[in-house]
DNA sequence: TTGAAAGCGCTAACAG
DNA sequence: CTGTTAGCGCTTTCAA
């Protein structure tokens, strides 16, 4: 068996309650004490168990994090900053991918209450009366990172997705074009919807009308990124400027554009979203639509520590700034 | 209080041992008593405590992932393979980025110990004594994910990065180059010294000669392939092929090629390695190892949960198979 | 097929 | 400043 603080106890010629002490740092504890503890801890190589602990302190100092999927650049930078403010806090983190599945999702927040987590950081889209069910019976504090809860009832972090599709679709317009196309993912996802809603408030304003030709809807994959084009410029009214939902769209869109032969931005602006790394990464480089995707993270991880440790919480629903980095993909 | 066993035991009218069989889906559990446990368990909402559960059997299902940083592609990808067999073996992840620093990893393995995790798998590099220490005195299992250890007394799942790296290489001079370079990251990683020396075998085998102004050694960003290609063409010997030790490198290098005025793959033709997603993200599109970074996360985890059950391995460091994929990087 | 009881290793009053 | 003593919620023999 493992040795445990009763060894070192008995070891060390004192209760298990002074060994207990001096592993938490209690100050109330003799300096000769304490020396003759860790003393005798560093020749047991003692090692204490978090779960034992876990079950007679009730916090596990562990965090649950529901992500869709980690190896889309988005969120694993989303969950960098998580783990960067949980790792300051002393928390570890459990990470899970969900794939937006609905049922999986549910269960992953079922399994890591059962693990008994002090919090959980959940990202998502189609939040469904199942979830918030979920979300407003927890045990524990819940915070949504880049994921929007319409009546905002749970903590969250997030920009404004419609201003900032408002403000890309602008930058557009107010370059002289007006045949603008968005394509987009999946739109039951809450912020792809808002920077729709962004968009077609951008174009009404100047009394253009808004009909379906002028939305592609695909994923948020690069290959997608590509069709969009293939799709959007079959038509008779081929787009002059194109705002794209994610860089990685925004990438296929050029490359797409460019397979065609024609020059971007000169031909076509383009516009993307999120600011990835990806963004640098191309020729023209990509003008976006700066979103804070560490500081989502890392916030949302700070409001949640908050939340933990009970304390005042002035805004439960942040919004982070968000910009546009003019580069070279628009004029 | 939330409601425990007990709670469903007394209501349920049977004892906790019972309710205990149900919840663990034990065999020897007469049917209707069951159905009746399973119902009251519904009624009164109970969910299972892991922590306790992990506390008395001394298994808590869930297993360490140390990782150099999860918003590089590269390990996110690997990730995602981890995550999902841990998913399918019903494990969940403990992950936590290192940033490759050995305090940090070192302390980071002591906490999962200390949380009791099943398992752990690791990535990093630079593997010191006191990380070979840590892994052999380990009381659970560990398996490295592309990390190389070379006397291969741990566990392991990698490709073969020196025969990839000289085949890489070898498509080059096969091409008729003699200028060749190689871009690769702190020459610490074993991985890159691998590749590194399947580059010069493969340029000694046409006897020609290595030295430091053909290679480039930075990080492993896109920004330090710019950067390369900066150094590297402000020589006298300019290369007229550069072999990158990864995607995010061979994209900069291209794209600085691109803004000397030159052109690729006609004056100078750029291997990548890892086949990350962002090969096809270029024009032209990258020429590359292919390495399959989700299996290797997956077969990593696959491996360590044979050891958690205590079943027999045949070969505890395996080498997956990669190949070279041709795109328009090269000719 | 079921129950009783002894821990798992630690924290947290409480008493001294 | 230190020790005693209950648990925390569950698994797991051992008996019945």
């Amino acid at each position: 068996m493992n040795v445990t603080i009763y060894d070192v106890a008995r070891e060390a010629n004192v209760s298990m309650a002074t060994v207990s002490r001096v592993v938490n740092g209690n100050p109330n504890v003799k300096p000769a004490t304490r020396k003759k503890v860790l003393k005798t801890i560093e020749e047991l190589g003692y090692r204490p168990n978090a779960v034992a602990r876990g079950l007679a302190s009730k916090r596990t100092t562990t965090v649950g994090v529901i992500i869709p999927d980690i190896s889309n650049m988005f969120f694993s930078e989303l969950a960098r900053g998580i783990d960067d403010i949980a790792n300051m806090y002393k928390y570890n983190i459990i990470l899970s991918n969900s794939d937006q599945n609905i049922d999986k999702e549910i269960k992953l927040i079922n399994t890591m209450l059962e693990k008994q987590v002090d919090g959980i950081v959940y990202m998502g889209s189609r939040l469904t009366d199942e979830h918030l069910k979920e979300f407003k019976t927890s045990p524990v504090p819940i915070v949504l990172a880049a994921t929007i809860e319409p009546t905002n009832a749970i903590p969250s972090v997030n920009i404004d997705y419609e201003e900032a599709g408002y403000e890309a679709t602008k930058l557009l317009i107010d370059n002289g074009h007006t045949k603008l196309a968005f394509v987009t993912g999946l739109d039951e996802t809450t912020a792809n919807k808002a920077k729709h809603q962004g968009f077609v408030q951008a174009l009404e304003e100047i009394e253009l009308t808004v009909d379906q030709t002028n939305v592609f809807r695909g994923d948020l994959s690069y290959q997608s990124g590509l069709k969009a084009v293939e799709s959007l410029f079959d038509q008779t009214e081929k787009p002059t400027a194109i705002f794209a939902a994610s860089d990685e769209i925004a990438l296929g869109v050029i490359h797409g554009i460019q397979d065609l032969g024609l020059n971007v931005p000169a031909d076509v602006e383009v516009i993307g979203f999120d600011n990835t790394r990806l963004a640098m990464m191309i020729r023209p480089t990509l003008s976006t639509v700066v979103q804070p995707v560490y500081d989502i993270g890392a916030v949302a991880m700070r409001l949640l520590t908050k939340y933990m440790n009970k304390e005042e919480v002035e805004e439960s629903n942040v919004i982070l700034p968000h910009q546009i980095i003019k580069r070279s993909s628009t004029k």
